[in-house]
DNA sequence: ACTTCCGTTGACGTTAACGTAAAGGTCACT
DNA sequence: AGTGACCTTTACGTTAACGTCAACGGAAGT
């Protein structure tokens, strides 16, 4: 029991392998670090991140993705450091969530909205083009495949 | 003839009676007029909006609403202004127009993608919560209208 | 005269999430 | 030594579209 730790469990990561990993920068694993997402540890100058930051890095990702803010996610990720039984982190998260799923709906209406706007104001410009004798063909090979 | 100008035409605003109607502060109309977006005339010290004012600002208003940048839509204004048989500036309003289409429908995409991942996060996390035996009713008067 | 309303011109502040130097440390090659 | 790769900290810059003072002017009402 001299190597106890599990290899998955124990695996360190420099700062560029997650910056390759996920595709950020490492000014942007700093900045997390700063914002107190992440808490890499040292050695001697250099961050080491734990597996815990790797998944705590997916989650913020994620989190990203879908449109939180990141003091949201770092109010999430602190509750699910707490751990009280982690019931309030599920509430937390999930009306977090509902709020911003309202809110990302809300958007897409404004967005179908805006889309149906625009495409009315395209055609009555390439009316006006055509009116005087200018054509107007999209010349894009639009799904030429076979 | 001494009274030639048509009433409507020959309309004046003040920068209120502009906000007002169109809702937006007078720091925006003054904003639009240094980007050059706006051009009225003085009396005194005060601004006169003329009705061609009124009418880029709604054009300018709509440009937003569809998500154009204040740039992109002076560009689309000063062309207007040029006319050189206006056939100029509506190709570059269609250009920009689909490309702007483009922009709105890829975002349209992301976005669908966003909702769906949180709607499967969130199911994710009121299963949790059921788990752990607590409720998560949503106890919203959903149209209880009849 | 005093206040209130409407208007003016600067000019700095805001927000989010990093970007971008600047200046330097360590280690491995060569 | 020198070169290069990788790492560090500090700190100002970026972007858009205004917001928010500050300090002031002129007219109207009381």
């Amino acid at each position: 029991m001299s190597e106890p730790m599990n290899e998955e469990q124990a695996r360190r990561y420099t700062i560029t392998q997650l910056c390759r990993e996920f595709d950020v920068t490492p000014r942007t694993l700093r900045f997390y670090e700063q914002k107190d997402l992440l808490h890499p540890a040292r050695e001697g100058m250099n961050r080491i991140f734990s597996h815990r930051d790797r998944a705590r890095l997916s989650l913020i990702l994620r989190g990203k993705k879908v449109g939180f803010s990141l003091d949201d996610i770092k109010e999430m990720l602190d509750l699910y450091n707490l751990k009280d039984g982690q019931v309030t982190q599920l509430q937390v998260a999930r009306s977090k969530g509902l709020a911003q799923l309202e809110h990302l709906k809300d958007q897409r209406v404004a967005l179908d909205e805006a889309i149906t706007d625009l495409e009315r104001a395209i055609e009555i410009v390439e009316g006006m083009l055509t009116e005087r004798g200018i054509d107007t063909e999209a010349e894009f090979a639009q799904a030429e495949s076979a």
